[in-house]
DNA sequence: GTCTATAGAAGGATAGAC
DNA sequence: GTCTATCCTTCTATAGAC
């Protein structure tokens, strides 16, 4: 009567494995590891690492997709609620921003566009996992702050993907594309302040217009 | 008296090998490309392409920092005059993002941003050939419709960065990501027409802006 | 300069012992 | 399940003939 389906999964190698792997792959991308430096890096002979994962394919696609899993966490980005509208948007927006600008975060952006042709359905779990995530529960958002009179926004979740967008632009895209390591705080700041000062004169009701 | 220092730069060979290593590493990445298979689709042999290219590394590095250099042509990005600054604005959006969308644009982005790790120097490359210049040229073109009176844009520079993040946002992303491979031209005005509409209640001056 | 052929190394995957 | 040792393939890079 005892099930034990997923014993297998909670072996302490498999672990070892999928850490070592992860941190291998995201860091170096799936060229630049060969499964001689993961079983390595996991403290595993090949043979127990190809026990576990039939191939360097088939672990790296587990490994990366299971990162995009993981890597949300949207579930805290939501701002604490304010009288003024511009900040609850600018805590959101730095919130977000500086979660995209984490090495971790950056490292698997990159990793999965740069194998999303080799690897397709990475850059669907990628996507379904994070961005798409991310569009639902701040267009959501938006939608409550329209509902409280706070905003006036025709198509919320249209309008989170070009708030995103406009986070994602200058610092970002330099970081992605690994110039200025890390950016100050007063640049992310900065950042976020362009975002919202253009969200909330396009959209803003109320006195925060002008 | 008679220079030719760079006669051997318009050897048939080389450009073969150029053309060829071009098109295989923006298609397939750094690692998924073999010198042999560079040697086979360029017609020489190996120890010919060793002649002109010291290393894989290097030849790589070249390649595609020339391709940075070569994929921008933003020459051609600015819109004709109209009486309509919307109408201005929608076909610098729309060719800007029409831009971005072509399988070759694509596929530089990814391989640069993929392999910016390993070569550093390559983001660097691409970022001041690509969105540096972009966003100097529209920096410069919303600066003269401020000088009109046609916008009134506090920092224009930092508003051309702000505009082409929502024109990334999406379409763009999924496009990178390799999910809605070819997106319709309906699909594309749309998004187009979104970063105007935001930009124009944010920043149009005159009676555009309700 | 160019080719054919190959050296030398490294990587992915497996056989067999425990 | 796990390890050691090894096979086979593929890769980068070069030597030597033309």
């Amino acid at each position: 009567m005892s099930i034990q389906s997923d014993a297998e999964t909670e072996s302490p190698k498999r672990q070892a494995i999928i850490s070592a792997a992860g941190e291998l792959f995201v860091a170096h991308g799936y060229g630049a590891v060969s499964m001689d430096a993961v079983a390595r890096a996991a403290g595993v002979s090949k043979a127990t690492l190809y026990a576990h994962f039939a191939s360097k394919d088939l672990l790296f696609a587990s490994i990366i997709s299971q990162a995009c899993r993981e890597s949300i966490a949207v579930a805290d980005i939501l701002p604490d609620p304010s009288s003024d509208i511009g900040d609850e948007l600018s805590a959101l927006g730095g919130r977000i921003l500086r979660f995209l600008l984490q090495d971790r975060a950056l490292a698997i952006h990159r990793v999965v566009i740069g194998e999303s042709i080799r690897f397709p359905e990475l850059g669907r779990a990628f996507y379904d996992n994070g961005p798409a995530v991310l569009r639902r529960v701040f267009g959501a958002w938006i939608a409550r702050q329209n509902a409280a009179g706070r905003l006036d926004v025709p198509e919320p979740e249209r309008a989170a993907d070009l708030f995103c967008g406009m986070l994602r632009t200058g610092l970002y895209l330099r970081a992605s594309l690994g110039i200025a390591p890390s950016p100050s705080e007063a640049e992310i700041d900065a950042t976020v302040a362009g975002a919202v000062t253009m969200f909330l004169r396009a959209y803003g009701s109320g006195p925060a217009t002008d």
